[in-house]
DNA sequence: ATGGGCGCGTACGGTAGCGTATGGGTCGCC
DNA sequence: GGCGACCCATACGCTACCGTACGCGCCCAT
């Protein structure tokens, strides 16, 4: 067993290292994650990062994998098919990002997105996941009857949008936020080839931290 | 008039200090954004720097200041409505940012985004130059007879898209992506209540820089 | 011609951060 | 009970950057 005397300072790993890592991304973004930062709120001394890590580069690179990992388990989560629940899921992928819910994991998002504007293995791991996504949410729109050409475009338009409307402060143009946020969440997932009516967003399909 | 030695080293304003700022901020984001790395991209020291501005923070206000009335100039010169061509205008908007076009007009767009996700007063800018424009568009949807609220959800939807795809990296994903963005621009601006047939993207409307 | 302000260079102190060297403490295990 | 392996602290050199102090040349006006 630990010492008495240690109390909560279980040693640390590198899993330990990377969520934290993780936290100071979502918060200060890439330029902020520092090693002698993220030491200094793990409570320990940069010696014991050099002792995990190689340097800071293998930090960067251990996040990027780690988020990417998490980022592809939820999307096949979200967008495992359950037969005649398709369009329920997509409202679902909407709902996530684009609702308030979830701040944390957009501000990760966001700032691995404006990371790898310049970095590219940062670029190489976010067009991984794009992909994985795009792919898996076209999946939803086909199987609600959408041709695949129509499907690409809408899903498409969906991470698009999610992305973008977390960029933008809109706080003064709206009155009714919410019958804005349905609308457009129509926009985007009603196509008139889509078999089954609208949903209107029942019990949650499952409940990812995506 | 200026002495034949010194040649192009034209004294440097405030302007041509900004000028620089913008430069590095598409390249490498606020962060980048340092006084001695600008000054040796002026070919002069920081000694000139802090005769033009009091600290780092007052030329980071003047870039805020200057990109924000650039970006307003743009909009209102985009959108001033021409009756008759709104539906061709609206897809201009579409176009500037969502095609390749003007690529160091979205990397500093999104530079400044992500700046005024830390930074309060980048985001009272960001507020500012989001409501000017999405006012703007709207308006042109209300002149080809889009009701109120889906005018306000669909230029909502467009200024999502266009900074949202600038986010993601979808090479692999469609192997047409003249379509793709074809279909999009359909998907945002085509509403069954506008009078007029879809445009199919005439002469240009006007050319900004934006 | 000359004095003063404008525009810039030089030099300095201070902080933050990276990576290294090295030593020490605490386990498990024989 | 001693020996590695593991984990971390301390201390150091180095670079980048901020902001300040100060000096110097150039131009314009008197």
């Amino acid at each position: 067993m630990e010492s008495a005397l240690t109390k909560t300072r279980i040693q640390l790993d590198r899993e330990a290292w990377v969520l934290g890592a993780m936290e100071i991304l979502a918060e200060e973004g890439i330029a902020g994650l520092r090693v002698e930062v993220l030491a200094k709120r793990l409570k320990v001394t940069k010696g014991s990062f050099y002792w995990h890590f190689q340097d800071r580069h293998d930090l960067l690179m251990a996040v990027l994998e780690s988020w990417k990992e998490g980022r592809i388990r939820d999307i096949v989560k979200q967008t495992r098919i359950h037969p005649g629940r398709e369009r329920e899921q997509i409202q679902h992928v909407i709902d996530i990002y684009s609702a308030g819910r979830s701040r944390r994991g957009m501000m990760i998002e966001l700032a691995v997105r404006d990371w790898a504007r310049r970095d590219p293995e940062a670029a190489a791991i976010v067009a991984e996941v794009d992909d994985m996504r795009l792919r898996c949410a076209r999946e939803l729109f086909l199987a609600c009857g959408v041709p695949l050409d129509e499907a690409s475009s809408r899903c498409m338009l969906l991470y698009a949008y999610v992305f973008g409307t977390s960029l933008m402060i809109h706080d003064k143009f709206d009155s009714d936020v919410a019958r804005l946020k349905r609308d457009i969440s129509n926009l985007i997932a009603n196509s008139p080839s889509m078999k089954a009516a609208p949903a209107t967003l029942s019990d949650p399909v499952e409940a990812g931290e995506d």
